[in-house]
DNA sequence: AGCATATTTGATAACGTTAACATACTGTGC
DNA sequence: GCACAGTATGTTAACGTTATCAAATATGCT
C-alpha cells in the first residue's frame, strides 16, 4: 500500500525490537541456538520468519575472513578444470563455504587486478586450478595470509598446497606405451607454444620417452589456436598426411583434439588404429564410447577438487597447517583401448 | 624476522597514516583518484603499494549490495549450462562483478538453505540458470529486492527478466522437421520423469507435432538415470531394439545421448542415417565433427549468458527496470546433417 | 588587494554484525 | 532468607569502509 520509499534493509535491530529482545540475542539465536532459552528462541525465529530476515554476512565477517572461497581458473571452457571446480563446490558446500568465480584473465596485469579484487572479499581460502602466477601475484598471495591450494599441477614453488600430478609424466608414460604396442613413428600435437605450459611438459615428458628409446622425436606438430577443440584435431591430421606421412602414431593432448582427428580419418578412410593410431589425455567420459575406443590418461579430475577441498578446509582450520600432508600427487593412469591396439 | 604474532589486517588507517593523510583522503584517492590532487595520489599510490593494501570490499559495501553476482545453478555437469556461465563471467567481469556460484541443490530445503546464503552475501544480481523453485523460494527472492534473470527458459511467472528459449518449441520443430525428411516411426528418448521438467517439455512438443501429424505417438523410452550422459544413448539403442525394433529414428533429448547412440549403433553394424535416424539437441561442438554429423537443435549458450548478463546491469542501473524487454527469447535454430538425411 | 568561487581535505556518523564483558535472573543447599 | 553457582540476557565497543557535511586552501576576476 505505502509506495516503497526507501525498502530499509531488515537488519537484526528490526528482528530484536520484533521480538522484544536485544540484537545479541537474536545474533545468538541464530548462530548458537543452544544458549538461548528455549522460549526466546520461538519468539525469535517467529520475528526472523515473519520479517524474512536474512543475516548480512559481509557485516558478521567485518574484520574477519569471509565464508567465501575464490577459485582461480584461466577458462570455464576446459572440461578437466570444470568437473574440479564442481567437485569442490560440492565439498564445501558442506562447510558452509561458497565459490567466487575467477576467470578469464590472460594477461599479468588483468591477474593482478582480478588477484586484487578476490582478495578484496577477504575469502577463507584460494584454490587455483592450473594457473600459473607471475611473481608480483605470488607476492600478492603469500603476503595475504590466506591458504592457497594450486591444484592441476606440481610446482616447484608451492605457494601453499597443491594436489595435482606430474604433467611431464604422463607426457613420458604415454609415449612409453605406445612404444611398447610397437609404434616407432610418432607424431606430437601441441599447442601454442606460449600459452600452455603444461602442454609443453607433457611435450618434454614424450621427449624423455622418445630419446630413452632411440626414436626419432622430430614429428610434430604445433596447433596455433588457443581453444583446443575438435578442430584441431581435424587440423592435425591434414597437417599430418602432409608434414608426416609415415606417421604411425598420432599423440594428442587432449581427448577432443583425439576426437577430432578420429573423426577426420574417418572421412578420409583412414582406418584407426590399422592406418593410424590415436592417444587422447584427461578420460573424457566420451573416450570409452566412441569407435574405436579410445586410448587415453585417466585423470580423476573431481578427486582434485575433493582432496583440494579437504586439504583447504584443513588449513583453514588449522593455525599450523600440516606441512607434511600439503603435497598431494593424485598420479593418472594409462588406459589402453582400441585405438592403440596395434 | 619478528613472529608473526597477530598478523593485523592493514586497514585504510594504517595507508593514511603512512601517507601523512587521512583516511578519507585515501578511500577517495581508490574510488575517485581525480578528485585528489596529483601530489597527494602520489603520495598515497606509494603507501598503498608498500603496504600492498587491499581494500575490504566487504566493509566498503556494507549497508549497501556487494559487487557479486550470485549464480544458481542446478549442476556444472551440464555442458551447455557451463557455456553460459561461462560467457556470464566474462561480461560481467567489465563491470567489476564476480561471480558466487550455487548449485548442488536438490531438495527445497537445501533450495532455501542456499538461497539464504546467498542472499547473505547481499549480491547485486541473481542469475537463474534454468533451475526451478519452489514458491517459498519465488517469495523470497521477490522480497529480497534483488534483480533477478532467469536463463535458459521461459518461465510462465517470471521473477524478474528472462533470458531463454521454448523448450516445448525445440521438441516440437525437430520431431516437425525430421517428420518433413519422411520419417514416421520415431521413438522419442527421455530422462528421469521427474527430475526434468525441460525435457518433459520438449517431450511435449514432440507429441504435439506427432499428433498434428497423424502419427503414432507411443514410442517412448525412458531412462532413468539422473546424469544423462554416453550410456544412456548405448541404452536408448539397446533398449530400442528389444522395444521398438521398426523404428526408423530416434528423437534424443542431448547431443551426449544422440552421440552414444550412434557410437552404439555403429558397434552394432546399424547404419545412421539409413538403419536409423537419430537427433540430438543442444548443438555442442562435437556434434558437427561425427561421422555422419549430428542433427541437432543449435542453442546459443554463451549468447544466453552474454544477454543475462547485459539485462542484469541494464536492471542493477535503473531503479525502473524496463519491463517491456525484460523478457527475451534467444531462440533456436534445427541443424540438419547427415545422421537424418534419409 | 579583496572577494567570490572552486578545489581539496578532514571530522564524524553511519552501515550491520559479533566479542567481550557486565548484569540480571534461576534455582540450590543450608 | 542468604550466599553461590549457573544460565540467560543486555551494553558497549570494535570491525573497515563510505556519505555527508564542514573547513581549509587555492584560483580567478575586478
Amino acid at each position: 500500500m505505502n509506495p516503497p520509499k526507501k525498502a530499509k534493509n531488515i537488519t537484526i535491530k528490526d528482528v530484536a525490537d520484533l521480538a522484544g529482545v536485544s540484537l545479541m540475542t537474536v545474533s545468538r539465536t541464530i548462530r548458537k541456538p543452544d544458549s538461548v532459552s528455549k522460549k526466546t528462541r520461538e519468539l525469535v525465529d517467529k520475528a526472523i520468519t515473519k520479517l524474512n530476515y536474512i543475516p548480512d554476512l559481509g557485516a558478521g565477517s567485518l574484520g574477519r575472513r569471509s565464508n567465501t572461497i575464490a577459485v582461480i581458473l584461466p577458462s570455464l571452457s576446459f572440461e578437466g578444470h570444470v568437473r574440479t571446480v564442481n567437485a569442490l563446490s560440492a565439498e564445501l558446500r558442506g562447510e558452509g563455504l561458497h565459490l567466487l568465480v575467477g576467470d578469464n584473465f590472460y594477461s599479468p596485469a588483468e591477474e593482478m587486478e582480478l588477484l586484487r579484487m578476490l582478495l578484496g572479499h577477504r575469502p577463507a581460502g584460494i584454490v587455483m586450478v592450473n594457473s600459473t602466477h607471475s611473481d608480483s601475484g605470488r607476492e600478492l598471495l603469500l603476503r595475504s595470509g590466506v591458504p592457497v591450494i594450486e591444484a592441476w599441477d606440481l610446482p616447484s614453488r608451492p605457494l601453499g598446497g597443491v594436489v595435482g600430478f606430474s604433467h611431464n609424466n604422463v607426457g613420458f608414460a604415454m609415449t612409453e606405451h605406445i612404444i611398447n604396442c610397437g609404434y616407432k613413428k610418432i607424431t606430437f600435437v601441441r599447442g601454442p607454444e606460449d600459452s600452455d605450459p603444461r602442454g609443453k611438459e607433457r611435450y618434454r615428458g614424450h621427449l624423455r620417452a622418445m630419446t630413452a628409446n632411440n626414436l626419432d622425436s622430430s614429428r610434430l606438430i604445433t596447433i596455433d589456436k588457443d581453444w583446443l577443440g575438435l578442430t584441431a584435431g581435424k587440423q592435425a591430421v591434414e597437417t599430418l598426411l602432409k608434414d608426416h606421412p609415415d606417421t604411425d602414431a598420432l599423440v594428442c593432448l587432449t581427448d577432443r583434439v583425439a576426437m577430432g582427428a578420429m573423426m577426420e580419418c574417418k572421412r578420409r578412410d583412414l582406418n584407426v588404429p590399422s592406418d593410424l593410431a590415436i592417444t587422447g589425455h584427461g578420460g573424457f567420459d566420451f573416450a570409452e564410447h566412441l569407435v574405436p575406443a579410445l586410448t587415453t590418461t585417466r585423470i580423476d579430475a573431481a578427486n582434485i577438487g575433493v582432496q583440494s577441498a579437504r586439504l583447504l578446509i584443513e588449513k583453514i582450520n588449522s593455525q599450523q597447517p600440516n606441512a607434511a600432508e600439503q603435497y598431494l600427487d593424485v598420479g593418472f593412469e594409462i588406459v589402453p583401448r582400441e585405438s592403440t591396439v596395434g
